[in-house]
DNA sequence: TCTGGGGTCCTAGGACCC
DNA sequence: TCTGGGGTCCTAGGACCC
């Protein structure tokens, strides 16, 4: 791949001046898709999905190929399938796809620290800070955009412009594989382009009725060119969890709790990794018919163990007291966080505490080095 | 159109406290 | 004890986003 081949792409669009405009909105483009191109190379240029290909299940990524046939995320896989039969299904392999965000993040931060990622594949940034060492923003977006595809072999798509709304427009228009710059002029022309001018002069009353108090502020600020939100470098974490639809529903608690237990362990483990513990524990129920319920459960000392919060979310299933009722999906998911740091530790943890503490933490251990099947609860080894 | 997975935010009722 | 008002926290569900 040459610095070549990317100055030749054929999306790259520029206009006006970046001189005052410092935020990027970088997106790649079929993420899921793209990552698993980079293992199935003799796929390039053919329609590929991403999804489960079992059944139920919906489009996770397309490349631009499938699009080419009305294929889009969101969409169900049998609908997909029914719109190009001929292409190839590839199943979600998401720690794959956390390995690449991760090494997209260092990216972002060879760029500047100012870095506020948004999803595994998106990301604002400030660069206001960066054009002494990296050149202007727009240099700075084609190095991105360069780095990205030499080392990830991904293309995306970046915005540059003086506030995230714009950069994020700004990067959608850019797609795929582009660069659009917005100057600050042009802002609301561009808004215009969309009858913004209109909203801005509707009475703000009136767009209250038609979109509620909270969306029509905020549209209405952003019709003026307002937009005061900063790149914020660093949201904590409010909740981690996990859920799991089956391939198959379930109807015997043993099963049930058998999976309950595994998801446990999985937010417990990334709990532990991110130095948290949580007080509240959610336990996610979805039956048959897709009704769905949540129960939850908030405790006084904050957790991070395995045994702890299994034996909560175990509770809160056994109290539904379910017989034999065909179950699709459970999640788990801890919420009210706090750094594990400061979490009050001056809870006496007993001695079979501390024990679990240690084996919980000999786990993380092994399966940082190992694996993730290296260490696992008893029961989930078949 | 028969519906994945990880999240956030909002609402509403109830318990409980002063 | 027949009953206000303000506030906080918890629980459950749903809308919505990427």
């Amino acid at each position: 791949m040459t610095h070549r081949q990317i100055l030749k792409l054929p999306h790259i669009e520029l206009t006006g001046d970046d001189s005052n405009s410092n935020i990027l909105h970088v997106d790649m483009d079929a993420f899921f898709a793209s990552v698993e191109l980079k293992d199935r190379p003799e796929l390039r240029g053919t329609p590929v999905i991403v999804g489960h290909s079992g059944g139920r299940g919906v489009v996770t990524s397309a490349t631009y190929e499938a699009r080419k046939f009305g294929i889009h995320a969101a969409m169900s896989m049998s609908e997909a399938l029914r719109k190009c039969p001929g292409a190839t299904v590839i199943e979600p392999s998401h720690e794959k796809y956390e390995a690449v965000s991760n090494r997209l993040q260092d990216i972002y931060y060879s760029m500047t620290p100012l870095v506020e990622p948004l999803s595994v594949d998106e990301a604002f940034l400030d660069v206001s800070g960066s054009r002494k060492l990296l050149g202007t923003p727009t240099e700075i977006g084609h190095k991105l955009r360069e780095k990205v595809f030499l080392q990830e072999n991904i293309t995306c798509s970046v915005g540059v412009a003086p506030t995230k709304f714009i950069a994020k427009l700004a990067s959608t228009r850019a797609k795929p594989d582009g660069l659009l710059v917005v100057s600050p002029e042009e802002v609301l022309a561009r808004l215009g382009l969309f009858k913004v001018s209109d909203i801005a002069n509707l009475p703000l009353n009136t767009l209250r009725r038609a979109l509620g108090d909270g969306l029509a502020e905020h549209l209405h600020e952003l019709s003026w060119g307002r937009d005061e939100r900063s790149v914020e470098p660093y949201e904590p974490e409010k909740s981690i969890g996990n859920e799991e639809t089956f391939s198959k529903d379930l109807d015997e608690a043993e099963d049930i709790l058998r999976e309950i237990l595994r998801l446990s362990e999985k937010v417990a483990t990334r709990l532990r990794a991110a130095e948290l513990m949580g007080r509240t524990i959610v336990l996610k129920v979805r039956f048959s018919n897709f009704s769905t319920i949540t129960r939850s459960k908030t405790i006084t000392d904050p957790i991070d163990g395995t045994k702890d919060i299994y034996a909560i979310t175990k509770a809160l299933f056994e109290n539904l007291k379910l017989d034999r009722v065909r179950v699709r999906l459970v999640g788990v998911r801890v919420e009210k966080l706090e750094e594990a740091e400061t979490a009050s530790r001056q809870l006496l943890l007993g001695e079979s505490e501390k024990g679990w503490r240690e084996i919980d933490k000999a786990s993380d251990k092994a399966s940082a080095r190992f694996g993730d099947e290296a260490v696992k609860p008893a029961r989930l080894i078949d």
